[in-house]
DNA sequence: CGTTCCGTTGAGTGCCGTCAATCCGGGTGG
DNA sequence: CCACCCGGATTGACGGCACTCAACGGAACG
């Protein structure tokens, strides 16, 4: 009976890790990209739910792949409110944008209980000059990210309240599905409204009104935990919701 | 006499420009970086104010360093409104964010005459591969526009309209001063009132109110075309500004 | 000298925030 | 098993920041 290569055995494991599945959707990873992204898996983490961690003016923070669960990315402002600017889900990066900073410009805070791979900065580069087609993925990834946020921008700019959320929770929903989490009918969702507040410039309060509405109106239902897209055509038409920037029908690169 | 050397005489011409004066706040460019950097300059374009020059969908776009002028770059919503996502000023890039994808995903319009050199994908990848100083200094002007997109993104989704104003017009000061157009006592702006409204998520009516209110409460003064700061310690104060991630005491990597 | 763009100001409106009370489910301790 | 507590969800009343509509002045330009 023939052992299996160890090396072999370690990239059929990483294919299906959510990381992966999202580069794949950009560019067809080879055996040995896989490998050399296993090795960057290796530190793996768990954090407690709430406790940050990561935060403004941090110096020389690492950097992490998310593998399970939710966070999201913040800032503070003076007057004791504060800005989510993103969340990360399974397969992202956290704290990718700041590596260049000497400090870090925002905080991380786990929403669950998350697991993480640390990756060392110096790792990361090194990945990238033995594969360069892993490093465009990468590349890929964050310009992706970047088109997530100035996204998010124009919700805050320039939607009311019953699209923003629509757009929001419909984004979420074609994110989670990209990584096999979830699908075209909804998914599980552990954000609190104050959360989802926090990350659409809206109080708590309206988050809960608009929500309702949207219910009443038959278009989503957002309850215990569960996101049920009711009329998805319906909603993509209210929100303007164009999914190009994060879906592709195969990948870019061969 | 001896007749000095051309490509020496190019990167002494470089240095001044703006680009290469944003990048050497961050790395120390050496003679032979600045003379691949000069490199990249060949293409020198003229556009005229107004007219788009790049567009949501538009596929294989270039990238562009934008030499002299402003632009800026906006997504356009169905009811007819746009959201200006941030303006670009000398020394930055053009549609740098969207080189990956297939299509822009917004679109770039110069707001004044514009001088920028036309930079191929190709070109810019190859000048990576010669000069790694060189492709770690653009990633952290990316990194850095991302920074200012999230800058902007907070004070959309939790500034009011006032924080908001100065908050933008302190971080064009800093920008337009690191690379030595404008001081710390103010900067010329092409910008009208409508084009800030569309920057700031507000109407151009309240934009001006909103100036007005600056200007009687002795902080700012921004008429035909100038910014002046009249108090910019309070100003700073008011808008919660920090310009850590815009400036530093000096490059981090020599 | 009309046109157009930009800036300015006033009046009225509405979306969304704040404050406050209530409800509900789950965890905890008695 | 039940009382208690606590975070989150829900709803109502009220107010304010910023929008819309509208009108007018000034400067640039053909």
């Amino acid at each position: 009976m023939v052992r299996p290569d160890a090396k072999r055995l370690c990239a059929m494991t990483i294919v299906n890790s959510p990381f992966a599945r999202k580069l794949a959707a950009f560019v067809t990873l080879s055996d040995s990209d896989l490998t050399v992204l296993s090795d960057l898996y290796r530190r793996r983490r768990v954090f407690p739910a709430g406790r940050d961690l990561m935060h403004q003016g941090q110096t020389s923070h690492p950097v992490y792949i998310l593998a399970d669960g939710w966070a999201c990315s913040y800032k503070l402002l003076p007057g004791g409110t504060r800005q989510i600017v993103d969340f990360q889900i399974p397969g992202d990066f956290l704290g990718l944008r700041s590596v260049l900073f000497r400090t870090a410009d925002h905080n991380i805070e786990p929403i669950t209980r998350v697991e993480a791979s640390e990756v060392m900065a110096h790792d990361l580069l090194d990945a990238f000059a033995r594969t360069p087609r892993l490093a465009t993925a990468v590349l890929w990834a964050a310009s992706r990210d970047e088109a997530m946020v100035v996204e998010h921008l124009v919700g805050l700019g320039r939607r009311n309240a019953v699209e923003r959320t629509a757009h929001f929770l419909l984004e979420m929903g074609a994110r989670l599905k990209l990584v096999g989490i979830g699908s075209k009918a909804g998914f599980a969702c552990p954000l609190s409204q104050y959360l989802l507040a926090d990350a659409l410039g809206l109080s708590a309060v309206h988050i809960n009104r608009v929500l309702r509405e949207l219910r009443e109106d038959g278009l989503l239902t957002f309850q215990h935990g569960q996101v049920v897209f009711d009329d998805l055509a319906g909603l993509v038409k209210l929100a303007d919701f164009d999914a190009a920037y994060l879906d592709h029908d195969g990948p870019l690169l061969r």
